[in-house]
DNA sequence: CAGTGGTCTAGACCACGAG
DNA sequence: TCGTGGTCTAGACCACTGT
């Protein structure tokens, strides 16, 4: 910190903050340990709180930080491996595929919006289609929420009085599900803000950043199911393919 | 909206601001458009500037705006599908895998960081390992920016001084490792936050919120080199498998 | 140059969690 | 009840982009 020498291009407060905040993580701090509070921090470093909030703001968003109202600042544990397509394409549901809990259901006209209509193609136009949600818990945290949507068309042999909306219904549609054969299935990635019933499953506030996971899932006929989950993009790190699961801490972005 | 109940847990004002935002971006404006200026929306509003920015903030996390310093708020386009691991498992470079550019290339002693190094297992503890700088460019904009390791054991066909270090080493590199048997990979994304140098790369400021894609190359012997590719998060939506390229916007996030 | 978004300040009050 | 982080305000100045 005192090496610091006029900068030509100054940089940013809340940059060298976060900087240096950073390394007195990685020396000085150990896993679960809480920080000063943020009016001592902001004082000690002769910033207004909400300069130090930007930078605290940022090593949350990076894993390295937790913040929780009301109780403080922790080092965060490095983020958890979470697999996604572990091994070859499977049902939603199938295998223990760390999906531990399943957790309502719903059957509704057009619950699903528009894009994910888009998505399940014209099966969802008219028919009623099955919402299931799930929560995936790993280490004892809940890690992600699902919303899966599977068209009536999809699962025949359901009728829609067959049991009542629960979890009772969600499991009789992950089964009628994987009666089909799973021709293939598509995912994609991208970042996305938590809805406020998804951060309450993950106990986040509205709008924490997540990974958004999106899976469609194909049989002959086309798209049968079509899946949403979104993950805590501050705790989970998602793997693809045979990852032995190697820790990588923020370190692995560390320029040199 | 007008149905907005006295509630007993009011809302953040931000939060409702987003809300508002988002459907008026819906119904009343054209992708490219650009927005009234900060100032005056928060006039429009009633709110402070900060709050106003708050909700912008979170508008672009979610890829629905582009911000830009000098210029003002436009409207983005939906987010573009980037294809990763799109077939099967094959080398960097080969065969036109979107990689369009190599941008240059040096080789270090022990440049890269403790845990890429953790990743590259014993092969870089002592050996020097080639850093390959790759950019990717999709629909005329850089979208992600790649740094790859690859030991020098792994490319023994490759003298130190064998090509000058830039582009033409950079290749060179490429091409010995396209010689081995690639044996397996292993793939994770997560949340970061742009570097200073990557966030110049992709025309971002720094600490712009990017996907870190770690890819890490096998043969028999071992890890023989591993990839860390950033993405911008607000432009890209990661694509996995044989994904159709169907639009998906934010909507697929709306709650019903 | 004028206008934009980016940074920063020094306050204030609120919601939550724990004792 | 107290201390924490979360929200909000009304300013100020800076850095960048275009003309």
């Amino acid at each position: 910190m005192g090496t610091t020498q006029l900068e030509t291009v100054p940089e940013p407060k809340y940059w060298h903050l976060k900087t240096v905040l950073s390394e007195a993580l990685d020396q000085d701090f150990a896993v679960g340990e809480v920080l000063p509070n943020e009016r001592e921090l902001a004082a000690r470093f002769g910033v207004a709180r909400a300069t130090l909030r930007q930078a605290l703001e940022q090593l949350e968003l990076e894993g390295r930080l937790q913040r929780r109202r009301g109780v403080g600042t922790t080092v965060a544990p490095p983020r958890v491996g979470v697999a996604v397509a572990s091994a070859g394409q499977s049902w939603p549901g199938e295998s223990a595929d760390g999906w531990e809990v399943v957790d309502a259901d719903v059957t509704d006209a057009a619950l699903p919006s528009a894009a994910v209509l888009k998505l399940l193609g014209g099966a969802g136009a008219d028919q009623p289609v099955h919402t299931v949600r799930r929560t995936r818990v790993s280490h004892g945290q809940a890690v992600a929420a699902e919303l899966l949507y599977v068209p009536a068309a999809s699962v025949p042999g359901l009728s829609a009085i067959d049991a009542p909306a629960g979890p009772a219904r969600a499991r009789a549609v992950l089964r009628e599900l994987q009666r089909l054969d799973l021709d293939g299935q598509d995912r994609s990635v991208e970042l996305g803000s938590a809805r406020a019933d998804d951060a309450k499953e993950l106990d986040r506030l509205p709008g924490a950043p997540v990974l958004v996971v999106t899976t469609r899932y194909f049989t002959a006929v086309g798209t049968a199911a079509v899946s949403v989950a979104t993950y805590r993009a501050d705790t989970c790190r998602l793997t693809f393919g045979d990852s032995v699961d190697v820790e990588i801490t923020h370190e692995a972005r560390v320029a040199s």
